[in-house]
DNA sequence: AGCTATTAATAAGC
DNA sequence: TGCTTATTAATAGCT
């Protein structure tokens, strides 16, 4: 009854609960840590952390404006030279608290739409809630597969394209070997480490340019949509 | 040839040397958990650390500016006495900007969970919005399964206490008229207009409290999921 | 800078 | 949220 542990994969916590308990355990021994390197290396140092709900974890070695003070300091050649009453664009209050609102809104949404926070939904609200989910689901899909099939008709037309630069090639190799049988036997210069005409085919190319994307973990791509789209 | 390893106390290193060499190793783990706790646990996190040289090392999962402005909006609300040449509210404009930002990146992540624009991201960036997607679907599939789970718990519980206050009137409708029998044949009061005493079973009753939503249009709930999930 | 012996942190499970 | 344990990760003391 104890601890199977594997090493996890440092991706954000899918599971909402699994989330805050890692959350809960690991800030704190980031801030255990962050205030023995300030005491063991007499460093100053300044932590900042809002959990995924918006509540707000600090430490500060010093005092944190301290730290925001010494640190805008540092980084900023940039001045700061607006002491006037500065009257110029000052949005007012209630725009704020609007775009306060708005945001609120639309980070529960959000947080609705990977599933959490569902509890308060009716029914109704849920069905409709499935249908934007599927839907949203469909296009990225869809989307998923047209970018997919581009880039295989992409890399098509780059090997057609090696390839026949590639029978290019090989017909004046060919070409040139036959002059220097006809002009005698001189010395070997054209095909000089063994590597014989047939072999050009599978003769190392610079990379096409762009896509280096090369990804060789994921072979599991799921489509779910026919890869041809009858759009 | 190696660590002899005796925990250390946690106060400053005295040691010049030993304190660099400490302080290189564990400011190093340090940010690396920051960020990790960043990832994992979707957090906001902001660090600064001042070596005791004065060089600065700094992490923010989003960028320091911004981390600095939501401490400052959250700490804001305990002191009202700064900026004294203004007008004291004055929520200052970079907070503004902030939440502007903010914004519009929420409501660009809804309109790609919804499916729209979605040409600009990668193949691997729709992978993770799809997984986001499909787990999100399942959460909503089964609250709403849950949700009418308890509805219809809900409502058989309703109905068999209706059919027990049912029967209950049946018996004492029956009584009664026995009674008006034995009482012999004085005129008709009890069953005046053809009401007989068995259509009482099917008597309307007024509505159940609440739950008057009878939503006929839709028939068609999909569950998606087993009706008695396992969680 | 590297290299281990050890300690510290922590993922899972109650 | 707190506790326990199996494992992994961080790192103190040396080279």
């Amino acid at each position: 009854m104890a601890g199977k542990r594997e090493r996890i994969a440092i991706r954000r916590i899918d599971n909402l609960a699994a989330r805050q308990v890692t959350f809960s355990k690991r800030h704190r021994g980031l801030f255990k840590k962050a205030e023995e390197l300030s005491i063991l290396c007499d460093a100053e140092v300044g932590l900042v952390v809002f959990s995924a709900t918006g509540k707000l974890f600090h430490f500060a070695s010093s005092s944190m404006n301290r730290v925001i003070d010494r640190y805008d300091s540092h980084s900023k050649t940039l001045q700061k030279s607006e002491a006037p009453s500065q009257l110029q664009s000052h949005v007012d209050d209630s725009t704020c608290a609007r775009l306060r609102e708005e945001l609120s809104e639309a980070s529960l949404k959000l947080r609705q739409m990977r599933g959490e926070e569902l509890q308060r939904l009716s029914v109704q609200q849920l069905q409709e809630l499935e249908k934007t989910l599927e839907s949203g689901l469909g296009s990225v899909l869809k989307t998923k597969s047209q970018k997919i099939l581009d880039e295989i008709n992409s890399l098509e037309r780059k090997r057609m394209q090696l390839i026949e630069e590639n029978s290019r090639l090989k017909e004046q190799v060919t070409r040139m070997a036959r002059m220097e049988t006809q002009l005698g036997a001189d010395s070997e210069v054209v095909c000089e480490e063994g590597q014989s005409s047939e072999s050009v085919t599978n003769a190392s190319y610079p990379r096409p340019p762009a896509d280096t994307n090369d990804g060789g973990s994921d072979t599991s791509l799921r489509l779910g949509l026919p890869l041809f789209s009858s759009k």
